[in-house]
DNA sequence: TTTCGATATTCCCTTAAGTATATTACGTTA
DNA sequence: TAACGTAATATACTTAAGGGAATATCGAAA
């Protein structure tokens, strides 16, 4: 699935209709969330956290927080990191973060088709532009 | 429906499972939320907006900017607000508003529907806490 | 015409989330 | 053993959302 910066979604600012956000809450909070998803594919992608967060611009800290907060909720590790090494080091997706991220998209687009199905409720608020 | 703190349910923090947020999107942006449902219900039950504010322990300045986004981005007014008079003025919800909140309701509960569902193509990867 | 309570509006403050930056730890390879 | 690039960690800065308080406005009723 070609995904490629998917995650500006979030700030394509709104026309009118049903919006919404699914996650997976885990023991301290959010567990598994659009964002995360997005990170654990660049990880796989680039082999590393560093280029993961710069591909999608956010700091290195927050994306290793986030990789620290999945790992942490999760039974097995969703990412595994080396340091050191022949590249100084690098992380890679783990079999049980391939299977986080299969899962997500599966919620995922499951629920995108339930939005656009309710979405045909719609249509009687909006509409129509009021001037005042 | 009996909802009383209900919007506390934000607050709430997270057993694991599927969560999820939807609201309806406007011109402006967001045009109507469960918070902001839950602050037309309010106005309607107190016909003010500052006791609404209160019972919903937001800020007046708050509340104020809710109601004056929603009714911006409708067709029509959601909350006609009064100013002066007797008992200083007050707020009612119009005929348009109920639709809105009856509207939101809808699509909130066949949410509520849509996750509880859903939560049960999960469990595979919650479970088990890894101790590190 | 004075009083009263809520709306309407402005200004400043706090807080939290995330950014930016710097430093240390690490282990392979040259 | 020096160099390299990344992970890991700490500290300071930035920014936006919302809170709190102050003030003006309004209109019915006393």
């Amino acid at each position: 699935m070609h995904r490629k910066k998917a995650h500006f979604i979030k700030k394509e600012r709104s026309s009118p209709g049903l919006r919404g956000r699914i996650w997976i809450d885990g023991s301290e909070g959010t567990f598994l969330g659009y964002g995360r998803i997005i990170l654990l594919e660049l990880i796989r992608e680039h082999g590393s956290i560093t280029k993961a967060a710069k591909s999608m611009e956010i700091s290195y800290r927050h994306a290793w927080e986030l990789v620290d907060s999945m790992n942490r909720q999760s039974p097995k590790l969703l990412v595994e990191a080396t340091t050191g090494g022949r590249n100084g080091g690098g992380a890679r997706l783990t079999e049980e973060g391939e299977k986080a991220v299969n899962l997500f998209w599966k919620f995922y687009e499951d629920f995108q088709d339930f939005l656009k199905h309710e979405e045909k409720k719609l249509s009687s608020l909006l509409h129509k532009r009021r001037v005042r």
